[in-house]
DNA sequence: TCCTAGACTAGACTTAGTCTAAAAGAAGAT
DNA sequence: ATCTTCTTTTAGACTAAGTCTAGTCTAGGA
C-alpha cells in the first residue's frame, strides 16, 4: 500500500470528498478492481456518489500516472494502483483470479532492434495465462 | 497467408458462403481487423450477411483455436488469423498502427517458479507499446 | 420427398463507458 | 460578507460493442 491519496496531494490535485473515497477504496485493498466494484465500494461509504464520478476520477487518476488501467480479458477496464514496482499479470483461465507477478530481467530487451519497425518502443506488458491451483485439480 | 478456409475444411466445419466470406476476409489481408471491419467488408461481398452470423462466426473459429481474439486497447477486439506461428504485438500509442514482432527466446522462461503462485502456466502475450516513426516525428 | 439439425437473420437487449446540462462547491477579489 | 469565476459533481441520456431470442432457411440423410 503505497498511499495513492498522499501521492495524489504531492500531485496538487484537488483532494474532494469523493475522490478521497475513490482512492481509499482503490488504494485499500491490492486487487484490481473494475469501475463498477470502486462504485459499490465506494457508495457504501458515500451513498450519493455519481457513477459519473467515479470514471472522471479514475480517469483523471490514469492521466496522472498514479494508477494503471489493465485490459485483461476484454471485459471491463481494471484499475490499479500499483505504479511504484513494475509488475506483469497472471491470470487463471478457469476462475479469473489475478496475481501480480515479476519477471527476471527487462522485457524490453526481449524485442530486438530489427523487431521494432522504427518505433521508439517504451513500455511492454505481459499477460500469463494458465489455472490456478484449485481449477486444475478441479479438471 | 495460411489459407484459414483450408484449415476450417480439415476440421470438418461445415463451409457455408457466409463463413467461407468471413474467413477470406479474415485472412486475406494480414492486419487485426474489428468484427466491425469485418462486418463491413464481408458486406461488400455479400449484402445480405447478418452482425449476428459475423459474431457467431468469429467465436466459434476462435474456440477451434484457428483465429485469435485480442484485446489491444479495451475497445473492440480484434481478429488475428496468423495462429501458425506465435507473435505478440507492438502498438503506437499515436496513431494505433499494429505489428507482428518476434521475441529472442520463450516468454515463458521470464517467469521464476517462485512467482508463478503454483499456476500451470500455458501462455503468455506480450504488448509493447510506443511510438512509430512518424508520430515520434510528429512530436 | 420429407425431416431434422444446424445455420442464418432482424432486431431486442445488455454491459461498459461517455457526454451533457444543470446544480453545487471552492477560491479569489472587493 | 458578497460577488464572480472556475472546478467538480450529479442524474440521466446517449453510444459502442457484443449477446440473445425466436423465427426462418437450408443442406444432407432416411
Ligand atoms: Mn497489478
Ligand atoms: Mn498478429
Ligand atoms: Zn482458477
Ligand atoms: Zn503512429
Amino acid at each position: 500500500m503505497s498511499d495513492l491519496v498522499t501521492r495524489l496531494r504531492q500531485r496538487s490535485w484537488r483532494m474532494t470528498p469523493q475522490r478521497r473515497v475513490i482512492a481509499e477504496t482503490l488504494d485499500g485493498a491490492h486487487v484490481h478492481y473494475t469501475a463498477d466494484e470502486i462504485l459499490e465500494r465506494a457508495a457504501g461509504r458515500m451513498p450519493e456518489i455519481s457513477r459519473a464520478t467515479v470514471y472522471n476520477t479514475l480517469n483523471e487518476m490514469v492521466a496522472l500516472g498514479e494508477v494503471l488501467e489493465l485490459n485483461l480479458d476484454g471485459r471491463s477496464k481494471r484499475y490499479d494502483p500499483n505504479v511504484e514496482h513494475e509488475h506483469h499479470h497472471l491470470i487463471c483461465e478457469g476462475c479469473g483470479a489475478t496475481k501480480d507477478v515479476h519477471t527476471v530481467g527487462n522485457p524490453m530487451d526481449w524485442l530486438p532492434g530489427d523487431e521494432r519497425h522504427g518505433f521508439a518502443v517504451t513500455r511492454a506488458s505481459i499477460t500469463f495465462r494458465g489455472l490456478c491451483r484449485e481449477c486444475a485439480a478441479a479438471s
